[in-house]
DNA sequence: GTGTTTGCAAAGTGTTTGCAATTTA
DNA sequence: TAAATTGCAAACACTTTGCAAACAC
């Protein structure tokens, strides 16, 4: 029950991964370590999945999409939309911003508290707003 | 901006792509008589297709795609993220910004000058801020 | 005429899905 | 053993492209 969520070694991936009904298999946990060892990172399917070929671990795409997706329900990951072309998903889930390099595809994260947006009228009739994402698009000086 | 004339007859649109070198085809001005008539509005390639078809507009979707981006590097259309499954144009191509109903597909526009955003960082080393997007997520309450 | 634009169908992307084989509890 | 998960390949949705025919100047 104790949880001391704060390091982050193999193990505990496991006990998050049980703790949203999710079997702690190989692949998920491979990947998990993957994810959510050392700093906050970015990533999309296929770049994760190659990323995993390259350190020899075996995970098919599908299943990477899979799980990016399982991760994301389960509140571990949090979706980033900057590129039509792609998704990214984004380890932390916190409520930070981002700077996205378009030409590269390269996001950097922005402080939660850096950026505070004023004014965002109330949302149309019978709509609630969900969250306000600002994305600071930069290019090459 | 100001939008330099607000009566957008046919005619108009003629010179308006010949002031950016494109030859006004029936294909451009019929799509530019559905984009650029009455208020703003946010379009997919798709979606200006379909309406195009149920004027008895014939256009291929490839022209579509084709006029839309040509439209965009003009400068009379201007592309909006939101959605990694398609790409939605606005017709209002100043500085403003939007709410996005997610499951709908739905961009509504908030009025430039609604919104203020403080405390935006320099761009990292080497880049320069291109342009700051908000976008307000907003759910069926 | 000459260069531009169109439209079709084919090719591309990134992503999802169906389903048998495998793994987990 | 029963239920969940994986992986493959096929299917998908959206978008782009190649190239001959049609069009604008």
């Amino acid at each position: 029950m104790a949880k001391t969520a704060q390091r982050t070694p193999q193990d505990d991936n496991a006990a998050r991964l049980q703790a949203q009904g999710l079997r702690p298999t190989r692949q998920r946990l491979e990947l998990a370590a993957h994810l959510f060892q050392g700093e906050d990172r970015h990533v999309t399917a296929e770049g994760l999945h190659d990323e995993a070929a390259r350190a020899g671990v075996k995970v098919s795409l599908a299943t990477v999409y899979n799980t990016l997706h399982q991760f994301t329900q389960a509140g571990l990951l949090r979706q980033v939309v900057v590129d039509a072309a792609r998704s990214y998903f984004d380890t932390n889930t916190g409520n930070h911003q981002h700077f996205f390099l378009e030409n590269e595809g390269t996001l950097f994260d922005i402080p939660e508290g850096t950026i505070s947006v004023a004014g965002v009228p109330d949302a149309p009739p019978g709509l609630a707003v969900d969250r306000v994402d600002v994305v600071v698009r930069v290019k090459r000086a």
